[in-house]
DNA sequence: CATCAATCTATGGTCCAACAATTGACATAG
DNA sequence: CTATGTCAATTGTTGGACCATAGATTGATG
């Protein structure tokens, strides 16, 4: 009504003044109030640790619904931006997005939009070289007992017990991405393992060979790390990776062979 | 109150039952909901783009309040499963997380953990290589144009135009990890890519033989691409990215030296 | 004094009810 | 046929009430 009134006052600037308008998206209350809080957190009002103002207080500062604030606080605590806590005492406090959040996000991504397991592979021959590069150059004593004890238990599990092989593998890939020393590598790395790990236990790609196989690189890959030599961690790890690459996609054809 | 009783009624069996149980976390209604929907989701009981059942109904089925199920809802629009609108025939309809809402995650972390720009350098120089080949085995004719044009417009803004030639930068890289055909690999170096535009943004290493570096490595690398030769346009990316980490390096020296 | 239990209270968790705002379909008038 | 108004279903938002939680405080008790 109002965009019609003033049409018929100005007629001749309506055409203008339309084309300058854009689509309107009107936000909801909860969305606004969620992005000046993440602005706020992020430009340093709140640092991590530190608590948010109640609930209660955010609906008298804001003037808003407490159901929006709520609304509000879900969005934050989904983006892993706050942590809220019951009871007396309790309320949002300011926390930094987890790694395992982080990669509950890439696994919908990928879900969502069917990722290849190909696709998968192909990103992890891009990130695991420089992160065997980045751990042979920056990995500590700590990181290397911690990939040498993981090792152990995947030699022990390698013979019979596959699940736990398995298991271990990722915890071992994601070791040697928190050796790198780069948060966001070892992030994306960790996620990868994740769903790399779903989706071989749903394919059942491990047999006794490839078992041996992975628990041989594995070794060789620490033992370069060890020594600091960053080139030859990266060389060996495309190798294994290459390797890998092939297999499944031996296997892969296999399986469609036998599909018909 | 209730396992004070209980231990006082069976006191021989309390300390094997306590050992039994760990820490419970009692789970919020919504974040229960949220959990059950978004498995119903990713299940293909909802495939993309169909309605989920309206709040109400969600209210009647499941016994919750509408409160708690508009925050499951709010939460489900933060993993980017759902777009909610209002209106008759409005409600809430399944949708793939988009690669900007996962861009949006990834960068929540990266400035949460205060990741370095040298680790974001690090991440960069692990991804496109792998990118580079990938779009030189994948490209469309399409894709091609694309880049071309872009290329165009980033040589138009190289003589002057800084900010645009920085905006129209993220672009072709963008565009390239488009050309890559690989879902993963394309978020994450466009996620990376818009990080390092703010952080470039910020410091301004951006100097005009730079700036003709660039534009040179790009038409360097497009050439290999739309010659398909994978290998090449892998060696030439990765020439490229090592030439910029070590100008990024003297630049944050000389910053540094400025800074004493 | 030390220890443990009861209590207190500020906080989030949940539900309900009511109304406003939105929006697409539909009917109607010109 | 077009334009305009009306309708109805759905989300958006608020307010209130009450419950559940949990840490601090208090007090009883040995």
């Amino acid at each position: 009504m109002q965009i019609l009134d003033s049409r018929a006052a100005v007629p001749e600037r309506a055409a203008d003044s339309l084309a300058e308008l854009g689509i309107i998206n009107v936000p909801k209350s909860c969305d606004v109030l969620a992005g000046r809080l993440q602005q706020q957190i992020l430009g340093g009002t709140y640092p991590p640790g530190s608590p948010l103002p109640t609930e209660r207080e955010l609906v008298s500062t804001t003037g808003l619904g407490r159901g929006s604030v709520r609304e509000a606080l879900r969005i934050l605590e989904a983006q892993g931006l706050v942590r809220t806590r019951a009871g007396r005492y309790g309320g949002s406090v300011v926390s930094k997005p987890t790694d395992a959040l982080l990669a509950s996000h890439i696994s919908l991504f990928a879900k969502g939009h069917s990722v290849s397991l190909r696709a998968l592979v192909e990103a992890r021959q891009a990130l695991e070289p420089m992160v065997a590069t980045l751990a042979a150059r920056n990995r500590t004593a700590e990181d290397l007992a911690t990939l040498k004890q993981i090792s152990a238990r995947i030699d022990a599990a390698a013979v019979d017990d596959v699940p736990r092989f398995l298991m271990e593998n990722v915890n071992w890939h994601t070791a040697l991405a928190v050796a790198s020393h780069n948060d966001l590598l070892r992030a994306f790395t960790a996620s990868i393992s994740e769903l790399m790990f779903e989706a071989s236990r749903f394919e059942h790609f491990a047999s006794p060979d490839v078992r041996a196989l992975v628990t041989h690189a594995h070794c060789r890959i620490l033992q370069a790390i060890e020594a600091g030599q960053a080139d030859l961690a990266r060389q060996r790890v495309e190798r294994d990776l290459q390797a890998y690459a092939k297999h499944l996609e031996l296997a892969v054809k296999a399986a469609a062979r036998k599909g018909i």
